[in-house]
DNA sequence: TAAATTATTGAATCTAAATTCAACAAACTG
DNA sequence: CAGTTTGTTGAATTTAGATTCAATAATTTA
């Protein structure tokens, strides 16, 4: 089974690439040949492993889902809703400097999930349910009388496009401090 | 000078279409024969207005450019920071409504910020001193105890991070309401 | 070891999309 | 009005970049 856990190890090696670049200069102005060089591998061999650009955006994005799962999963959260949220960030932003990759697979999630984004990769981003899992949990937050008032939904949807957002800036500008959390979570907070 | 004008008022709607279309699809994906066919007008003619897709867009973000200057050009402001920008936040989101295109060359001036973007564009709208111009708000917000403690200009980067994320999020979906403005100033209060 | 399978290369092909162009139309100028 | 300039079209050209392919090397299987 060498050879298969061989084409395994490379494939992951592709697409931690693809990842690393597909963040760095956007997917479109990511080419192939860039993809390649950098592995390095020569063009063709690419195609060896992927069918294509879309495909390999498409698994790229299908190795978030998975990682993705562990988070929106969670049923039972034992901590007040803030606590949860302002942890979350912190080890999210932490990431930005320890695992560059589990961090930029969390920006190309958003950034896929855009218009204009090949369309099967986005609905398989858009099918993470990530604003909703946060929706109940400022619906929790609300009871437990730590979130503000306001429709859970797009309360969840704002604190998304702020994380969203700043992990952009963030990954776009290494020198870029990460921010305290509780900026953040301060949207929701009463 | 009917002719002269005449032509004023065709780049312009060049310019605009260019600009919704940028928005709502992404510059890459939005093809010039997209344009042309929106504008409506042939593909051809529209070299005849402007050089290349990349000057295209140099010109919407050159207009963006002017338009801001506006907004950071102000040397005086009269009421608290935190007032100023929840106001400001207020009519930036109407706009969404109103003058969609006021509010979409907010979100196309942020976009091309961005690595990937094509570099002239990108500088241009680089050029822009938004985040240094709210960082001294922020300073004196600070100083009016308003706002939390900590580096004006990350404060700066954060909260323009977050109302591009949020736009874009709207721009993107237009069933979704526009959120409090006190919901995202709130990651500066203190 | 010989056949069969898989990895690898880089140049050749194909394709979508930007850009140019030749031809014609309209408007303006004197 | 005759000529010149500007607007307009859509098809032809070009080009960047994805994709294929024929040829060769390495590895596995029997």
């Amino acid at each position: 089974m060498t050879r298969k856990e061989q084409k395994e190890e490379r494939r992951k090696a592709i697409l931690m690439t693809a990842l690393t670049l597909f963040v760095e200069k956007g997917y479109y102005d990511t080419k192939i040949t860039d993809i390649a060089a950098a592995v390095p591998m020569s063009t063709g061999l690419l195609f060896h492993y992927f069918e294509s650009k879309e495909e390999l955006l498409y698994e790229v994005v299908q190795m978030g889902v998975e990682g993705t799962k562990a988070f929106t999963g969670v049923s039972e959260i034992p901590v007040p809703a803030d606590v949860y949220l302002t942890g979350f960030l912190n080890q999210m932003f932490s990431f930005a400097k320890d695992q560059p990759w589990v961090f930029n697979m969390f920006v190309l999630m958003g950034q896929v999930r855009r218009k204009g984004m090949p369309e099967e990769a986005r609905r398989l981003a858009l099918s993470v349910g990530s604003i909703d899992f946060t929706a109940k949990l400022i619906e929790k937050g609300q009871e437990e009388g730590v979130f503000r008032e306001g429709d859970p939904r797009l309360l969840s949807t704002c604190f998304w496009a702020s994380v969203q957002g700043i992990m952009e800036e963030m990954a776009m500008d290494s020198r870029m401090k990460a921010p305290d959390p509780r900026w953040i979570v301060a949207i929701l907070r009463k």
